[in-house]
DNA sequence: GCTGAAATCTGTCGGCG
DNA sequence: CGCCGACAGATTTCAGC
């Protein structure tokens, strides 16, 4: 599991650029970083193979699937116990409004991002689905105005090379 | 802005498919979906055309890059004024730590998630990026024990056809 | 890590239903 | 008008060095 893993400057340079668009080819990579493209490949599969890469993901938009609202749920689950929180989790997960869900430290126990049509279709998620459940202690909904997505994923002090676990 | 867009059974389950993996071949979703490979290539560009589309991401692992420490940021920022909140907005996002930036209805304003590489790096970032600027009026620091992301983003009552705007 | 070549994929196009 | 099938160009992938 704590497999170690190196990466030099090649290493993140395509990370960067594969975070800025995943589908540049190795091509395009082999110009940027200055190396073959059958390098780049090598690369990425060896990023794939270590779990640095963990997968390629499409973005949509949710309102142009009929989801233009969406919030934030701070849930508390009592009692906090394994027997209770493993099927909520799994529950959670598979509501088709849930995009991510997060176990947190603090008094709200969980967090729970959703995608809904409009109000009616929040309070409905949040009556039927969280406040009717037995281990749902209390429930707090914040709309989210606007959201963002930040800079790449880069190591801290991105120098020439490091070793991470 | 509002243009509108209808899809069908095929987009759908293209969509679905390439959540899966947005690497998938046209000719794979084409042998899933029953259709020809042009014909996907057709839907998927139009889907990106539209918008549904935004974009393709890879998904890392950071743990794997040294940053295995992730928080959610309760942020309160007063007073809560345009001119305040836009530079705000931008040095957060600027930040190597931050992934994600929400604008939230509720006491607090903003929910910040970053990822650091361990309880130090988390308390210079609260210290230095946060709670020592002036805007900054209360910050709520909650771990990230687990996190999940849910099942592919599909329209509310995924029958066979829908329309979005 | 590179080169080069084979296999595969992408994207275009004209035609068909 | 959307779907199909074939084609040319580009990309991926794999030996061998």
């Amino acid at each position: 599991m704590a497999e170690s893993v190196v990466l030099d400057t090649v290493d993140l340079q395509i990370l960067r650029l594969l975070q800025n668009d995943a589908r540049t080819t190795y091509r395009e990579l082999a110009a940027e970083v200055g190396v073959a493209p059958s390098t780049c490949l090598d690369r990425v599969t060896r990023l794939r193979r270590t779990g640095v890469i963990l997968g390629h993901q499409l973005r949509l938009d949710p309102a142009k699937l009929g989801r233009g609202l969406e919030a934030l749920l701070l849930v508390q689950v009592r009692p906090h116990r394994r027997e209770l929180i493993g099927p909520f989790v799994e529950r959670i997960r598979a509501l088709p409004e849930s995009r991510a869900l997060f176990h947190l430290t603090g008094p709200d126990d969980y967090l729970v991002h959703v995608t809904v049509a409009d109000p009616a279709d929040l309070q409905r998620l949040v009556l039927d689905e969280f406040t009717s459940q037995r281990e749902v202690a209390r429930v707090e909904t914040r709309l989210i105005f606007q959201q963002w997505e930040c800079g790449p994923l880069m190591p801290p002090g991105a120098g020439p090379s490091l070793s991470a676990v």
